[in-house]
DNA sequence: CACTCCGTTTTAAATATTGAAACGTCGTTT
DNA sequence: AAACGACGTTTCAATATTTAAAACGGAGTG
């Protein structure tokens, strides 16, 4: 009888119940309208009893909470809560927000903060812009570092791995602007940490451009990333004079309240 | 063998599994250093092995991420997007931010908003203040509706249930200032209903004051409530002038932007 | 080099989850 | 007005799943 090991693949350990129950979770703090029970369930292809005796265990948790007048479920405030919780771990984000509330007021656009957790670049703030169609992305949200300036400067002032892995492996080609060939990535890489900031425009996606300047901790390593995100029309490539100096001001400014010194 | 029917207290519904996994999520996001798997499995009083598949599969969902180096557990990005995802679905913080902003701006202290979830009225933003000292709630808080500059502008415009159950049941004493008398609450409350805000000056913390007023959406009901809150030596009680007409101008603008008409 | 600590895997026992079906209530339809 | 349908909730027996204890291997330390 000899049958495959394991069927598919196994997974090494975990919580199946755990898992649903995530799910459900994350349907309804992604949806943005309360959710019915049996909508729950059958969109998780569960029994409604199952789904139910969860949503109860994850509202006493304060994750969840029913709309007593229609019954109905929606994501509770503890997500917020956990969830800023988490923000403040990341320092750059509290010292920062002024200043980059600042560089918002005077640039006009929206302004995004990023930094690497487990290898990934991740948006960990936005302020929004004063356009009429808002730009910038949401909190959480993760970006290639070939093309994005939030990613290329990551990529010239962060640790070296992070260069080496980039460009071994193969790049999404997300518009017909994107660089892809490792030779062109390497020299723009080598540019932008000779001149301090980063820009990636038409590169992720059509008509947007971005503005990115490193900060920097009091060990000299980079703690993160600063971006001015918006249409090409306002942040054009080469960059504005005036949005360079204020970008890398306000770079500065964020580095010293990590403790960073000028010199050295 | 009579025995008791059901121990203590039975709980209704609910998943065992489901509830240490969540408790262990939420003990993760509120410590603020990486937690090793051992030290999480006693705190709760779980096995390290359960514990270890849990984290497995919250670290599967992103909720929990793992230090390459040491091994440790902390919490993971994923917080952060829920966290964003529920904010956004409370329209007053998304159309009140700016103007917030320029409330911080204009009196230098900081500035929260809150509203009522589930029967309790939580901080929802925080925009932090100008001064050496640090002061204002986190996002997430709760605050009594007796004791705090918010609760009064909610006593005194939300639903009058709210009122009646506050004035029934027993009201802490945070401290020596803490109106905690049914009769003067009340009159407290028909007050700040009359000239359209609130303070609650040493009531809480001793030397904290803060200043609230409503904000209405298109029926003309409470969708929140603002206040700038610092030091007793910065607001005054009764308020200054000044902060008294920006904090108006401020509620009145973002009422406005919710789709509020002034003349009705 | 031995010892300890820690995260991880394995095991077999049993607890706790599961889904189907039934209940009661509310809003809508006929 | 009465019957229907939809919904959240509860019950119950079957069984799949979690569970805890112990063993494993690697890293750090005396």
């Amino acid at each position: 009888m000899q049958e495959v090991p394991k069927p598919v693949e196994k997974e090494p350990a975990g919580t199946s119940t755990l898992d649903l129950a995530l799910r459900a979770l994350e349907l309804l703090a992604l949806e943005n309208q309360p959710m019915a029970l049996a909508q729950i369930a059958n969109a998780l292809a569960a029994s409604k009893a199952t789904i139910y005796r969860h949503l109860v265990t994850l509202q006493r948790h304060g994750l969840v909470s029913q709309d007593p007048e229609t019954g109905r479920y929606e994501p509770g405030v503890k997500l917020l809560v956990l969830g800023e919780a988490v923000r403040t771990r990341f320092d750059v984000v509290t010292t920062g927000r002024d200043e980059l509330m600042r560089l918002r007021d005077a640039t006009g656009q929206a302004v995004t903060i990023c930094r690497i957790v487990d290898g990934e670049l991740v948006v960990l703030d936005l302020i929004q812009g004063r356009s009429v169609v808002e730009f910038g992305t949401r909190p959480g949200t993760r970006f290639d570092l070939h093309s994005s300036a939030h990613g290329r400067v990551w990529l010239a002032f962060g640790p070296p791995e992070l260069l080496h892995q980039t460009l071994s492996a193969p790049m999404r080609q997300w518009t017909p602007h994107t660089i892809t060939d490792p030779d062109r990535l390497r020299a723009e890489v080598s540019q932008v940490r000779q001149r301090g900031w980063a820009t990636a425009a038409d590169e992720m996606i059509t008509a947007v451009n971005a503005l990115a300047a490193p900060v920097f901790d009091h060990r000299n390593q980079i703690a993160g990333s600063i971006a001015i995100v918006g249409s090409t029309q306002y942040i054009p490539s080469p960059p504005d004079a005036l949005h360079l100096e204020k970008i890398l001001a306000a770079a500065q400014a964020i580095s010293r309240g990590l403790g960073w010194r000028s010199s050295r």
